[in-house]
RNA sequence: UGACCCAUGGUGUAAUUGGCAACACAUCGGUUUUUGGUACCGACAUUCUAGGUUCGAGUCCUAGUGGGUCAACCA
């Protein structure tokens, strides 16, 4: 991209970049990020964070962090929390400009007494079901409430005491005076301000009345004198309210512009639905590493350039979308091909006996830790008579191009020999317990000149110097690629049943036993896998962030 | 029977604003490889349809078609 004579804008950058032009705001440009706080961050929330604080860093603004929390009923502090640390997760940073709408509270309401002023806001006692009887439908205009008329001065009474608590909830509520004919539904007298007697996380019981979204939002926006607004395409409709009232109360021109959410195979992202996961005991927490949570993903051990490069690919534009969930796998694998230390590890272990090979004699090797970076650095393996190799690695009758183990064949131990497979022995179900190999001694790795050739490479563990190690191996949440989108079919109906896989019998090599939660490795030949926070010395336990690509086994499930 | 938004490979985006449809992922095939990983090479499109304007249309105009959103005292 920096090569290019000119560089390719998304809709919403040409459109600052326009305004940057036109010297609109003093060339300012100053976005925000407004999470409610009543759940965790998803995936989908990673969109609007990289876009607003991106946008900054790109046109030399800011980013307010504002969380918009005007219905106490759902709203908790420890959510707060969470999505800040979310968001310097994510590697952004809004400085000392975290605001709430609720610090906005006595300004809104002094707003609403200035819309009852100009007499373009009412309040009105019809119930929510003869509300939306008189609201009309899409095609059908709606009809004026018997309370539209109702005198400036009492509409400042009614108001005043819904706020002094005189009025019990549910009882009235603060309408805009707009058009009940209004093609856009949004515009039909929407509520405002609502009585509800609910302790809110930061206010308490100050106040029994609160603030709608519309009649918040874009005020928070015009207090903060946030010069650009983006919020996805379902607010599309919400933009003739938001400038209605900006222009209704004469206050600083915000701008909202929407743009697509983003939709990825296999991830649900809404709220309600990731909360009955919770709730329901699908997963162990808002943090599993199934859910499409930021909480969840880090502890899956994706990492965060990964989500942001992945963002970066997405682009930003008003079309409805389903992103390949391998393309945030394969930013996911290009990151941490470069980050991640290799290590042998082995899932599934099966014994081989090296025969010729002296017992209770060991040798350390040399290991390369990762060959992606320019200056190598190495690590030691113990190896010795017995080692442990994946049981997949070893055939009896093996098809066709199986370049692994099987008998009379050579196959190398990376970083150590090149073995000949001599026998297996079975027990009485006929499974393969252990396999007796010979070494050839000059194969040693680095200093092979004896000619001899293997077609394939494995890793292994040698008996002395591993470890035990849990690995919880993690696939997608469902079955389907979207689970949400059957008519007549719940979320819940594609559930994976074999979504969480745990492993206790691994095998890992020494390095491996004060391996610092957080650290991702490559387990050679399987996949990338994270050390669980909750791990300890006594017990090391891995997440499976990605498996590596592995064209045999797409080959061998296509053939059958 | 409305209003608004959208339509480019399987997927997601580009196209210097009317001038050779490009990039990434995926898929398929190949080269290299002491990871069946990585890296590298190759294959993969009548730009939703029909008309129109123009020397020239993915881009502009008209009419369709298809998809999405909107009737919470949620955000």
């Amino acid at each position: 991209m920096e090569n290019k004579e000119y560089e390719s804008k998304n809709f919403i950058e040409e459109i600052i970049e326009e305004d940057l032009k036109s010297g609109k705001h003093g060339g300012r440009v100053h976005t925000r990020f407004p999470p409610e706080p009543n759940g965790f961050l998803h995936i989908g929330h990673a969109k609007a964070i990289c876009l607003n604080f991106g946008l900054a860093e790109k046109y030399n603004g800011k980013t307010n962090l504002r969380f918009d929390d005007t219905n106490p009923a759902t709203e908790e502090t420890a959510y707060v929390e969470a999505i800040k640390k979310d968001i310097k997760w994510l590697g952004f940073d809004w400085e000392d400009r975290e605001y709430y709408a609720s610090d906005y509270f006595p300004q809104l309401y002094a707003f609403a007494h200035k819309l009852i002023d100009k007499g373009l806001a009412y309040v009105d006692d019809l119930t929510a079901e003869q509300m939306a009887e008189q609201k009309g439908t899409p095609t059908t205009p709606g009809v004026n409430s018997p309370n539209r008329d109702r005198s400036i001065e009492e509409n400042k009474q009614l108001f005043t005491e819904m706020k002094e608590g005189k009025h019990a909830d549910g009882s009235l509520v603060l309408r805009a005076k707009v058009d009940m004919a209004s093609p856009n539904m949004l515009m039909r007298d929407p509520i405002l301000y609502r009585i509800k007697r609910e302790t809110h996380h930061r206010t308490g019981d100050d106040w029994c009345i609160y603030p709608m979204y519309d009649f918040a939002h874009g005020q928070s926006d015009s207090i903060e004198e946030i010069t650009h607004s983006l919020c996805s395409l379902e607010f599309r409709h919400h933009r003739d309210l938001y400038d209605w009232l900006i222009q209704s109360l004469e206050i600083f021109p915000s701008m909202q512009r929407e743009f697509s959410r983003m939709n990825v195979e296999y991830m649900i992202t809404s709220k309600r639905k990731l909360l009955k996961l919770v709730t329901e005991g699908h997963v162990t927490g808002w943090d599993d590493p199934r859910m499409p949570t930021l909480s969840g993903l880090r502890k899956k051990g994706y990492p965060p350039v990964a989500i942001r490069n992945f963002i970066d690919k997405v682009g930003m534009t008003k079309r409805e979308n389903l992103i390949d969930l391998s393309l945030l796998e394969f930013c996911v694998r290009e990151e941490l091909n470069k980050q991640a230390d290799r290590v042998n590890v082995v899932l599934d272990p099966l014994k081989v006996v090296i025969t010729n090979y002296p017992e209770g004699q060991t040798e350390t090797l040399k290991a390369l830790n990762n060959p992606e970076d320019e200056e190598p650095t190495y690590r030691e393996l113990t190896f010795g008579r017995e080692i442990y190799i994946d049981r997949k690695d070893f055939m009896i009758d093996p098809p066709k191009k199986y370049f692994r183990m099987a008998p009379e064949r050579n196959v190398r131990l990376k970083y150590a020999y090149i073995l000949n497979c001599e026998k297996y022995v079975l027990d009485e179900n006929g499974k393969v317990t252990e396999v007796h190999c010979s070494y050839y001694t000059n194969t040693k790795s680095g200093e092979d000149n004896s000619g001899i050739k293997a077609k394939g490479t494995l890793h292994w563990v040698g008996a002395e110097g591993s470890v035990q190690v849990k690995v919880n191996l993690y696939e997608n949440l469902f079955t389907d690629p979207t689970p949400d989108a059957h008519e007549g079919k719940d979320y819940l109906e594609f559930i994976n049943p074999d979504s969480l896989q745990v492993i206790d019998g691994a095998l890992a090599e020494a390095s491996l036993a004060s391996a610092a939660p957080g650290t991702v490795f490559q387990f050679m030949r399987t996949g990338y896998f994270v050390v669980d926070e909750s791990s300890t010395t006594d017990e090391v336990v891995f997440n499976r962030t990605v498996s590596l690509k592995d064209s045999w086994a797409k080959k061998q499930a296509k053939k059958s």
